[in-house]
DNA sequence: TATGAATGAGGTTTCATTCAT
DNA sequence: GATGAATGAAACCTCATTCAT
């Protein structure tokens, strides 16, 4: 089958390209990144990019997605045969903050790059953070129907909540020149979260 | 003094050019923002943007301080005479939150255009923004010291933790098609973090 | 007569402008410059340079026609009751010269910025240039009438010769880190123009 | 290899650009040339005269560094294996009246836009006119060395005013509606410099 | 499939000049 | 006369994308 390209080579090319993307979006921005900078890191030309890819936004919707569908096999995974609600919401939780953790570079282009325009953002939210926020909700909303979690707080809105602490907890530890390991921080985020602020009496808190 | 403008006839004009801006920037975005469009509006020559404001984005970099100084004092004024930092707390987060539902065109500005590039960004959060999070955190403390918030949750990240909420609730309000008043999420949100998402026994909480 | 402006006083405003003029020509190149530094140097207001000139090239113009036609004068009146033509020439290339040594700023602006474009160049060689190309052509043709000059170098190519010869040599002047003083080269130069570069035998020139 | 250009091909292009350059040059001078009607001349877009140049600068130093480097050569294979340094001196002003001659609007652009600004004016003088000069400073230090040329004349100073006057004719030349062909000019011009002005006595001059 | 030369749209900013006061 | 705020034209260059080879 002369021309034609086994499945792994494509593959491999493509991943070689998104890697690249990565490195550059987070060193120069997503507008300061020049496709045929990611074209050169990744040893092609600049228009086979464009065989792989539709464009350079196309470049990090896919970063994203990928990554992201990848996050949350693996959140589901963890939590599937757990049972209180409370622990799932830290499983998830935890494995959020340690994905990032673990590369700090593509926290870099998700926390920032990735929310350069409205309309991007509005794809993204759409998407797969869509995807996100509904498992929280899922959790959440087992809780209350359990009865382990009150009632009275919507589910919606305490995903959101729940996102946005943590979201901008990795967008500081990215910004920050000298950041605090992001791990130390899931546990006082858990404990605000699920008990609250308050402190309360005798037996207090967890 | 022929030629030369007074006080007033400046802060109107100048006042113009940034209401203009805000309109731009929430419809095109920062970077599909012209110049020449937020002149146009503001019914002054291209020039004479150049004039008040040292460039493009020195229009946001403007909007944004202004905004938030103002936000800072009334925050400040509001909680000055009140004890309770819980009540603090709900203070400053419904201002927050009415702040930008009274004006959505604002808020979109805000909430996206302001994050456009890193570099912004790290701008953005070193200067008002830090200072935002400086008021959270004081009344986080005061509550910890006076025994009436639990210790166990560094003030600093209970702080980004209650700012991320509430950042994220509010963008997904923007960014939403048919948002629900925004005011109706502070109580919620409140609870949240004030008591947590865990269930009380009888006579519980609130 | 209230209003009115007696004529000392605005001489001596249109030459504060024409003295920052040429600092700032020669400082920043006649593109470079801008007439609001010209006008804040000379201590007005941006709009009063055009009371009393047309434009930034009108400045340039009156810089460079009020001072060659003084030095045309000079250089007039030096030769007046000279009869050697090789004295003439001297007289008025030593004074060439020492009027730019005297004022290396005033140098840089007319060696330089005054030739900024074809066409100032094509006003500039019809104007006042072309005077002073006369009073040399008009020497030599003395010289030549008087039977001491070659009668077999047109005038008007040598007036052109000589004047390009002292041109360039200021240019230099001008253009050197650490130039040698002008003056030194007056006699050499001279040599060569009026006694050519060939070796006469013995009892030869000079 | 696919998509690459041989160099013929870019030199061909490279070359067209260029000339393209120095008739735009020539008749909108440096400032009010556009690039992009270069650009139309030769027949490219607007961005492919950046694949061959880096500005629009590099289009006129690049225009003068070839061709004085190819006229360089030129005169110093024309005078290598002459002996009288004033026949050579000859040959090379000759040669320079020539070129210059062969093409008014290339001569347009280096008598004249070359020397818009200071910044450029030094640049050339100390890059390929240096080298010039050095050739006109050997020429005659050889005629100093073999009793041919007065030595009273520092070899700098009549490097200098050489180049000066013929500079000057060309000059002149270039910008008269009706100029007198330059070639007429370079027997009284070589008069006027090897033997001065000076009428000699008996069997004259040369 | 891969290449990389070529394309060409697109926009901020400066600054000489004007003119209402 | 003097001021200085306002004007608005004008153009270089970048870089995502295309397409002939």
């Amino acid at each position: 089958m002369p021309g034609a390209l086994d499945q792994s080579s494509r593959e491999r090319k493509r991943g070689a390209i998104l890697r690249a993307a990565v490195e550059v979006f987070a060193e120069r921005g997503y507008s300061g990144a020049r496709v045929r900078e990611v074209a050169e890191r990744a040893g092609v030309a600049d228009g086979t990019v464009y065989l792989y890819f539709e464009g350079k936004e196309d470049l990090l919707v896919s970063l994203f997605e990928e990554n992201i569908r990848a996050f949350l096999m693996r959140a589901r995974r963890d939590t599937d045969d757990v049972d209180d609600p409370g622990k799932k919401l830290r499983l998830v939780i935890e494995r959020h903050l340690a994905s990032f953790e673990a590369d700090r570079t593509l926290a870099n282009v998700f926390q920032i790059e990735l929310r350069h325009s409205r309309r991007f953002l509005r794809k993204v939210a759409r998407g797969q953070v869509a995807a996100y926020l509904g498992l929280l909700k899922e959790i959440i909303e087992e809780g209350v129907a359990s009865g382990r979690f009150r009632s009275d707080v919507p589910p919606e809105v305490a995903a959101r909540a729940v996102f946005g602490a943590v979201d901008e907890l990795i967008t500081a530890w990215v910004l920050a020149a000298h950041p605090r390991p992001l791990g130390e921080q899931a546990g006082p985020l858990l404990r605000l979260l699920l008990e609250g602020l308050h402190a309360r009496r005798v037996g207090g808190n967890q």
